[in-house]
DNA sequence: ACAAATTTAGACAGGCTTGTCCAATTCGTC
DNA sequence: GACGAATTGGACAAGCCTGTCTAAATTTGT
């Protein structure tokens, strides 16, 4: 494991002030002197570790995005499918945890730092999902008022039955994801989806 | 300030292991010998610092919930009105903003005294929650499937545009608080509402 | 006003951490 | 195999923090 690497894992589990470079270096087998000698002091490390983080998990992010249903077959099951992906890529694995876990503990004292964070990652990702949906809705298969919302809310909701897991650091079940992202899916598409009454109820509401 | 909320004060800013006896006793006001005499030692602190802000958000929360609209006038104004109110006084106030924190950053380290929170936090609240939008649902003015998941997805979307706010520690205006919660209970209402077509649209239909 | 309890300031030991220095060793490359 | 670069282990000073102790000052109850 790389410098970087064990310093997220130590930066993360303790905190800042609670990390310890002794034991980051033993977790990535190198001696302290090496850790000083590529990082200079704590600090160094400590920025190092968050633009590592940062720049894989915006990697991570664009990639899924790429991967947006833009001509879905079966809407739902499309867009459910879309949502574990972006969970399991980019929110739930070590980077999107470990990431997460240092803005919130450490956003405050480093606010140049996580501002840049905050103008790549979610200004930039949360415009490009809006865009997808955007598209969506032209071409058709959504009903959407403002895209940023619907991305936004989108997101809020896949994420809903995660959010006490995500809390205490834990790493939710693939099926907990999938639960989550198909109830949230549901949900979404009650709001947006361009309603098509099926048959018996369009009928019902004909001879009203 | 009592010894308590200041070192709650503290903790948040600096973390466990970063966070200093001697500033927790001057930011209350008495000397470090006297937080000693009360709390015994730092981690003995900290156990009820996390203890009071639970039983305070707790408190809140329920008798946010208490406000609950049973019977509403106006649904979609009722609602975010409700949601305002959740995020005022629990979720965005001091007491929440310190717990989440507290949650997030050392929740790993004290497993059975967040699983106590876990417990009677979220467990507690999000059912009695549900149990809300299930009678409204049972009056006829919603179209609910499973509550609980419709409890969570309330609250998540009610949130959806506070999140990066809430991840840096900010305080959001009461302006976001409102245009997030009208945002998302419409689309919650979007997808639970009954459905009543407006007259033209319905027209359409029959004659389609 | 007085006695008991509490609070205070400060000193203090012990432990831990950061960051530096250095000599010895290992590694990569030619 | 030989040479330069990087790595290692360990010692080290300086600083900080916790938790204890003590004697003086202050508050409280009666």
């Amino acid at each position: 494991m790389s410098v970087v690497d064990a310093a997220a894992s130590v930066f993360c589990r303790e905190g800042y002030a609670g990390a310890n470079i002794d034991l980051i270096a033993a977790e990535a087998g190198v001696s302290r002197q090496t850790v000083y000698n590529h990082h200079g002091d704590k600090e160094n490390l400590f920025v190092a570790v968050v633009r590592d983080l940062t720049e894989r998990c915006n990697a991570g992010i664009f990639a899924t995005i790429a991967t947006f249903p833009d001509q879905p077959t079966d809407l739902e099951a499309d867009l459910i499918a879309f949502a574990v992906r972006m969970n399991r890529n980019c929110i739930c694995n070590r980077d999107g945890r470990f990431l997460r876990k240092l803005i919130q503990a450490e956003g405050e004292r480093y606010p140049e730092l996580f501002a840049e964070w905050r103008g790549q990652g979610p200004g930039r990702t949360w415009s490009a999902l809006a865009a997808r949906f955007a598209r969506l809705a032209f071409a058709g298969h959504l009903s959407i008022g403002d895209p940023d919302v619907a991305a936004r809310q989108f997101l809020a909701l896949v994420n809903a039955e995660l959010q006490i897991t995500f809390m205490l650091g834990g790493v939710p079940t693939e099926e907990e994801v999938l639960r989550s992202a198909a109830n949230g899916v549901r949900t979404f598409l009650g709001a947006f989806a361009k309603k098509k009454l099926p048959a018996g109820k369009q009928a019902a509401l004909a001879h009203a």
